[in-house]
DNA sequence: TCTAAGTTATTTGTATGAGTAAAGAGCTGA
DNA sequence: TCAGCTCTTTACTCATACAAATAACTTAGA
């Protein structure tokens, strides 16, 4: 099924690959589902069958069938059998959904989705932070630019910074519920970064938008900052389609 | 730790208690960890330990710790036991999490996070609906406009007509993450609304502010429908406020 | 013939016990 | 002081048996 090379390679900060067997074989099963080769309303294999055709034990497996009913991807009742849940139900926005979801090529209009829902959460959440920030979220901001400006987004180290910097926006903003939304986007665009790396080097640099935007928070220019995020978002955006039709 | 009656009186739509024995363990470890029984970093008693205590197999409580794991409340690992997560890795957007939190009685500046985010993604998805919407889309929101109207909020039916009506609205936005968001968000809603009812009748006749949201997307007004759905959240805010101060 | 109650068979759910593998703690030697 | 080893605790995996739930079937009664 993954003959493609390049993923594996790829250390996540917070893939947790999980080695253990009940979380392989959640992902495994998880991507399968996401790829849609398990439509909704399709029902999987007995437990006793798949088990075994999994070469795992029936404990193992059940248990990655909790985590995957866990996120709403399947439901399993007796007599019935475990069937794949309309995608209605999906837990999109479960971090590791989404990171499955990217393993498993996901379809253009998805990702425009995402952007769609960058574009409505981010900006307000810059806006929040210029309200909120405190001393210490700009000197991490600060910090977070520097690195990121030192290194690029062609480097391991680089991408952390900008996503350091990203995620301490989030948590200037003081709100737990967005704040876990962002990081479940912020994973999301980890992955687009890289697919946009992948394809060839980034067409633009990217430094000073970010700078703006950090200006404008470390000002408190509440709208400032959400039209800084703004067209950051948007020039992400423009950039993810090019990489995609290239 | 709940001699207070009332709530497993109410039916939720998709509560789905799912009596079996690992979703029960689950849901009051949940609990107990939302109401910070269990604080982030604090290490759960050990597999055989604890499922004695709370008279369950280790399959079945194994089980229950396999679906919080996916929610991102707790991590286990062999030596070191399983322990609660920092609050910043919890998947607070989860449908069954919100539905613990309001179970352990949630903080207000909780709540108001919640309204928050819904002012932020509420309006932009009504003004999405507004652009998108198909005929089938209006007429199911004029169909559960008139119900809403004939039954009102305080009976089982006409709040489920209101969560179709908001429903809806989500699904003509087009956009299957903001939908998820949106679905997780709604089940917060029911139980401020359930909160609300349960103090006092509501103070004030929601369904004009509900019609002129519907007007604004049947015209396909962009800018109307972001306002009223603004409107239609901050009211829905201050009505919330009122119960709790009560 | 149709309906409703009861029965059966299939599938997931729960329990138990044995053994494996991972990872922190402590020891040992340089 | 520190690198490496052993030890021990803990979750992890497996196999097996039995229980509970429920869709499908069967049968009794009208």
């Amino acid at each position: 099924m993954r003959g493609d090379p390049g993923y594996e390679d790829i250390k996540l900060p917070l893939a947790s690959g999980s080695r253990r067997i009940h979380g392989s074989v959640a992902r495994d099963l998880g991507i399968a589902i996401l790829a849609g080769r398990y439509a909704p309303g399709d029902v999987l294999p007995g437990e006793i069958e798949f088990s075994e055709q999994l070469k795992v034990s029936r404990t193992a497996y059940r248990e990655a069938i909790r985590i995957l009913s866990a996120k709403g991807l399947v439901e399993s009742r007796p007599r019935t059998g475990t069937r794949v849940t309309q995608r209605s139900r999906w837990n999109l926005l479960d971090p590791d959904i989404l990171a499955w979801a990217f393993e498993a090529e996901p379809s253009e209009s998805f990702i425009r989705d995402l952007f769609e829902l960058r574009m409505i959460v981010e900006p307000a959440a810059a806006a929040l932070a210029a309200e909120r920030r405190s001393g210490l979220d700009i000197s991490r901001m600060g910090h977070a630019l520097e690195e990121m400006g030192r290194y690029g987004l062609a480097t391991e180290i680089g991408r952390a910074a900008d996503q350091s910097f990203h995620n301490t926006i989030l948590e200037a903003a003081r709100n737990g519920p967005l704040m876990a939304l962002s990081s479940s986007i912020a994973a999301a665009v980890t992955w687009t970064t890289i697919f946009k790396q992948r394809r060839s080097a980034l067409p633009r640099d990217p430094m000073p938008d970010h700078r703006i935007l950090y200006e404008a928070i470390v000002a408190g220019d509440i709208e400032a900052a959400r039209a800084a995020m703004t067209d950051l978002v948007r020039l992400a955006l423009a950039d993810t389609e090019l990489s995609l039709k290239a």
